[in-house]
DNA sequence: ATCATTTCTTGACATTTATCAAGAAAAAAA
DNA sequence: TTTTTTTCTTGATAAATGTCAAGAAATGAT
């Protein structure tokens, strides 16, 4: 399969490129080490208890981070929508199991490598350490916007704002998911769509 | 003042030494570009708005994050407490303004450096570019905490979990600072005290 | 030490949202 | 298509917490 470029090479090459430069030989070694996987509908990337040792990077579909709370509720976190790398990242980076869930949404593929060889070249390769920096740099302003976004926004606010940026998933993703990546019940969200309309 | 080791530089030495081997060059050279900042209690180190453009160390005291919501609530974030890096992460990263005020509790000071030098000296050296990784996979980490604590714990388990945690500091705290911390009002929060005592 | 200001506590009340239950609608299976 | 299962909506009620107001306690200033 190395060497081999296709879509999904293609598109994570376009995807980093707007960050680092990817040297040639860091290239080469990347793709010797990484691996295609298809991942169908529903499917768990990583679920809560396992440690996550590999790191994907998708450009079709969607993912859905969840977990179960102390009432074993399930509990949406977010929503992950293509291009981009996808992993439990604090369990990649820690190595301790991961508390969410990383289902997908849609059938998908990824372009994955593992941990051990990922810290490997990024040792080897400043670029692609740097890479890693911009990816931890990246989640970090992702969990601030996240954050913000559950302290300041109505359910209704950001209800309308998922609607917006993403509708076509929307439809699709059942509305007890959606409440609960709102912080409502899914009672509460059936009144707010009735007062919407 | 540099080349001068002082309990700041050499508790920051130990500080980075647990997460990278800081080559000598590199230290000569860190140490050229950070100053030494005395910074007084209730002295803002970033305001909401502004560009945070430096990056600090500190390791005495502690800083309090908080920003002002739609209704001009002052709602308190996060503490952080000594020794640790301190800034306004995202805006420092990205060049935006900030969210967040962040503000020292104690007189403390800072050993600090700017974006320009830092991300030069990152590029020079890959285990600084190491060092700065490590430090956005902590600040990953630090989030994925905060929001499983803001969701699965209540107000009430925060509480006592900060209290046992830091105890001297949570004494001088105001309550409604701890109040907006935990997600309540003032007043619930005091109704939280009196069924804990 | 006294006064002034801020912070904290308490009660009464209003508001929001969860919970429960039951039926309607939609989706999946046969 | 028909049946079965799951999901969504709606109303009634209960529980939790915010808001307002007023007094107590603590803190800071003179």
């Amino acid at each position: 399969m190395s060497g081999i470029y296709n879509d999904i090479y293609t598109s994570f090459h376009q995807f980093v490129s707007t960050m680092v430069k990817f040297p040639e030989d860091a290239w080469v070694k990347f793709k010797k080490n990484a691996t295609i996987k298809n991942i169908q509908k529903k499917e768990h990337l990583v679920k809560e208890g396992e440690i996550c040792k590999s790191l994907g990077f998708f450009n079709e579909g969607y993912f859905r981070f969840y977990y179960f709370n102390k009432n074993a509720d399930e509990i949406t976190l977010n929503f992950h929508f293509a291009p981009g790398f996808i992993t439990s990242y604090t369990s990649f980076i820690s190595g301790h199991p991961s508390r969410i869930f990383v289902q997908a949404m849609e059938n998908t593929q990824i372009l994955s490598i593992n941990h051990t060889a990922l810290y490997q070249l990024m040792d080897l390769h400043p670029q692609l350490m740097k890479l890693g920096k911009f990816m931890a740099d990246k989640i970090a302003i992702d969990a601030e916007e996240h954050l913000f976004n559950l302290l300041n926004s109505t359910a209704e606010e950001r209800y309308a704002n998922l609607l917006q940026t993403h509708p076509a998933y929307v439809r699709h993703i059942p509305l007890r998911h959606i409440a609960s990546y709102l912080g409502v019940s899914p009672e509460t969200l059936s009144r707010i769509r009735r007062k919407i309309k």
